[in-house]
DNA sequence: GATTGGGAGGTTTTT
DNA sequence: CCTCCCAATC
């Protein structure tokens, strides 16, 4: 990685191959540098892969060549990829190139090949082999209940708060006795460390592992048991790792054990990454590691791939000329043959989010009488919360979506439901799952009879299902809650002695209908439920390809999103994070103001480093369109139900000026009075443009100010003043004042942004709160 | 033990 | 704006 040097770019033209006669098809098409990464199975090898370079292709490409030339068998690869999406990509084009498999390579993410590997080898964990898989949200309830039992307020430590604690250690690789005492020390008063070991004890009684726990064990395992680790160094012979900029120490940690089992300049490991596409440094991504790579592996072969077959250059030039601003790069650049230009890219600044959607769905009308299908466009947001205006403006149109990674199917109250009862059936040891669904439906059993049930069973040492198995035939409880236990047990033993011939969609509805949950929902009269039945109805059809229970619920927990490729011609709405790896002929990018997008939350929390991930984002989000990018930028946006004014992301002004239109619809509407920001650099015509120095968006909007104003000098320095005002959100608040606040009491002012503060509560600690809520003390 | 209403707090991204 | 949680009430 020492040698900045481009690499020479390959000859244009088709590659000439008559000099390999027996040369298999599959390599028919590919460039000098896909190539060599294709036919470079052994020693490690690093693949820089820019955005729509092929990265994908070379992958599949490599396992087929692996497979068809019997380097190796199916089931002595082992390809990791970071979604389930890209896994099942892959397992569909590898089954293209190779029809007939010997063995199916290992293909899935970190966390599904970590469970696999766990299942067969629980007990070395302290685990059964049918443990469950926690998601956040159980995550949570079992944070909440060892906090109430250290009788810890949560109130003042949210639980949400030490989940991400312990995602953060987990990711970093930690166990509870490897966390840092100042980590340890920083939640409950010092709690958090012993809160982490209670954790871990709890989840090994539930048995039980969280996402962070799949990687963890497995590392356990593997270290602890030298023999299971060299049983998979030998099963694996080849290893390849897509998107390994989103890695984390803990996957490293997990996948260095793996390769482990030759010295490190002879192992068959090929890595798969691009620096400027790692944004998930938020959930522990290490872009470390692919830069270390090399000295990981000594001897490692480098090679980049820069030619992008996917956009026009007018597109990849504004994606590289912003992502150049980010310094600590690895240094690619992007180049194309494709037809020279293309449409430039387009700005448009919108007075609200409402305009936004209004213009995109006109936009998107246009096009399709033009002859575009729906499925080729994309509106790529930030956060989710930006959807919801486009679903809404997108049915009044009458435009098909579809919105990939909205509220998860399998995180609807409903669904969690009927998951409970299921894995309860799977596993009785489940509390988390009795306790969901013990009194739903609506049993007649309270508080005070379950916690009667917890209480026997901590002291007993069993699960609640057990517990009442025993309970129920005491005369601890009262008839009536003892009877509907005791059916209810042996509702349960009935189910999982037919869960063992039924198929698992038979017994969902079986169960649906016995537990009385259906009647339920159609005794409820509320809009909801009609469409809860559906979902329900949609869960036992997803159902149908699963042979057996615990083959469904694997899936459930590691397979979040739901298959949303039906047919229907539609346009895609969904986050930034998610269209990694996508791309669409016309892509819009909405939101383009400094604290939607860069995120201001963000840039708190990782000051320029987060603002260089975002930066990633915009790089992201610029290269999965192919012919079209449209970015807008409000000027109002409403957040939390009020009313903000915002001005264009930083970013706009990275963006090369010759390649991207500037139009400005704002102003038709004008904004607070001050006008509509407009077309700011890219606006040559403008005949205030010398007099300001100043670059960005402050500027511009004092430049329309004062063209629409007259009194060019006075207004515009108090327009100036106060788009300062909003830039550099003043607070009617100083640090160090004393401040009072409806709940949490008195307290001083530690930092100001924008309309939050962060207090130090006398009584109630350290706070982050809106400044409307907050009085002089 | 269930139901209802008020109130406060939180809203990025995901395996 | 929306959801979750708690407390008061039936």
């Amino acid at each position: 990685m020492a040698d900045p040097a481009p690499l020479p770019r390959p000859a244009a033209g088709p590659i000439t191959s008559q000099l390999n006669r027996r040369e298999p098809d599959y390599l028919a098409g590919l460039n000098a540098e896909q190539r060599d990464a294709v036919l470079t199975t052994e020693g490690p090898l690093l693949v820089l892969a820019g955005a729509g370079t092929g990265k994908t292709r070379v992958l599949t490409t490599r396992i087929a060549h692996i497979l068809n030339q019997r380097i190796a068998w199916g089931s002595q690869i082992l390809a990791v990829t970071f979604t389930n999406k890209a896994a099942a990509e892959m397992k569909k084009r590898i089954h293209e190139l190779v029809p007939a498999l010997d063995g199916l390579p290992w293909m899935g993410t970190f966390h599904s090949i970590s469970a696999r590997i766990l299942r067969q080898h629980a007990e070395l964990v302290d685990l059964k082999p049918q443990f469950t898989i926690l998601d956040t949200d159980d995550q949570i309830r079992v944070i909440k209940q060892l906090l109430e039992a250290e009788n810890i307020d949560e109130k003042r430590w949210p639980a949400r708060q030490f989940a991400g604690m312990l995602d953060a250690w987990k990711n970093r690789g930690l166990l509870p006795k490897d966390v840092p005492a100042s980590d340890s020390a920083y939640y409950a008063n010092g709690k958090g460390g012993k809160l982490y070991y209670d954790y871990q004890a709890r989840l090994k009684a539930l048995n039980a592992a969280d996402f962070g726990d799949l990687l963890l064990e497995c590392i356990r395992l593997f270290r602890e048991n030298p023999e299971v680790l060299a049983e998979y160094h030998r099963k694996f012979k080849y290893m390849l790792v897509d998107e390994y900029q989103d890695s984390n120490t803990a996957q490293y940690l997990w996948l260095r054990l793996l390769a482990q089992g030759k010295p490190a300049p002879e192992a068959n490991i090929c890595v798969v990454g691009d620096d400027d596409q790692s944004i998930y440094g938020w959930r522990g991504a290490e872009v470390d590691n692919i830069l270390r790579f090399e000295s990981d592996f000594p001897g490692a072969k480098v090679i980049k791939l820069e030619r992008n077959y996917r956009s026009t250059a007018n597109i990849l030039k504004a994606a590289s000329t912003l992502i150049a601003y980010n310094e600590g790069r690895l240094g690619k650049t992007l180049f194309t043959d494709i037809a020279e230009g293309g449409e430039p890219l387009s700005f448009t600044q919108v007075y609200d989010s409402e305009e936004e959607a209004r213009t995109v769905g006109e936009e998107i009308e246009q096009y399709q009488r033009q002859g575009e299908p729906l499925n080729s466009m994309a509106i790529l947001v930030r956060a989710s919360f930006q959807m919801r205006e486009f679903e809404e403006r997108f049915i009044t149109l009458g435009i098909n979506y579809r919105v990939i990674g909205g509220p998860r199917f399998y995180e609807r109250k409903e669904i969690r439901d009927a998951l409970a009862y299921l894995r309860l059936v799977a596993q009785p040891a489940d509390d988390l799952a009795f306790e969901r669904i013990v009194n739903v439906p609506k049993r007649g059993l309270g508080d005070s009879t379950v916690k009667m049930l917890m209480e026997t069973a901590r002291s007993m040492n069993l699960p609640l299902l057990d517990a009442t198995r025993l309970l129920v035939e005491t005369e601890e409880l009262k008839p009536k809650q003892r009877t509907t236990l005791r059916a209810l047990v042996g509702q349960f033993d009935d189910w999982a002695r037919r869960s063992e011939s039924l198929q698992p969609y038979e017994l969902v509805e079986q169960i649906l209908e016995e537990s009385g949950y259906t009647d339920m929902l159609s005794a409820d009269k509320s809009a909801e439920s009609q469409g809860r039945k559906e979902n329900l109805k949609e869960l036992s059809r997803a159902m149908e390809e699963f042979e057996t229970l615990g083959g469904f619920l694997e899936h459930i927990a590691l397979v979040m999103d739901r298959d949303n490729a039906d047919a229907t011609d539609a346009v895609t709405i969904m986050t930034l994070h998610s269209a990694k790896g996508l791309e669409f002929n016309t892509v819009f990018l909405p939101g383009w103001e400094d604290g939607t997008f860069p995120s201001q939350r963000s840039m708190d929390e990782s000051g320029r480093a987060g603002l260089e991930e975002e930066r990633r984002l915009g790089y992201v989000g610029i290269t999965r369109g192919r012919k079209r990018v449209r970015i807008s930028a409000a000027q109002n946006r409403r957040i939390h139900g009020l009313w903000q004014s915002a001005i264009p992301s930083r970013f706009v002004d990275e963006l090369p000026p010759d390649a991207v239109e500037v139009t400005d619809r704002g102003s038709a509407y004008g904004g607070y009075g001050y006008g509509g920001g407009a077309a700011s650099r890219f606006n040559k015509a403008d005949p205030f443009e010398s007099v300001y120095e100043t670059p960005g968006w402050q500027r511009a909007r004092a430049n329309q100010a004062s063209r629409k104003g007259g009194g060019p000098l006075t207004i515009e320095g108090e327009l100036v003043a106060r788009s300062v005002d909003l830039g550099s959100q003043t607070s009617g608040f100083a640090r160090g004042e004393r401040v009072f606040h409806l709940k949490f009491g008195y307290g001083e002012v530690i930092s100001i942004e924008g309309n939050k503060l962060t207090i130090d509560f006398e009584k109630a600690g350290t706070k982050k709160v809106l400044e409307s809520f907050i009085k002089k003390g």
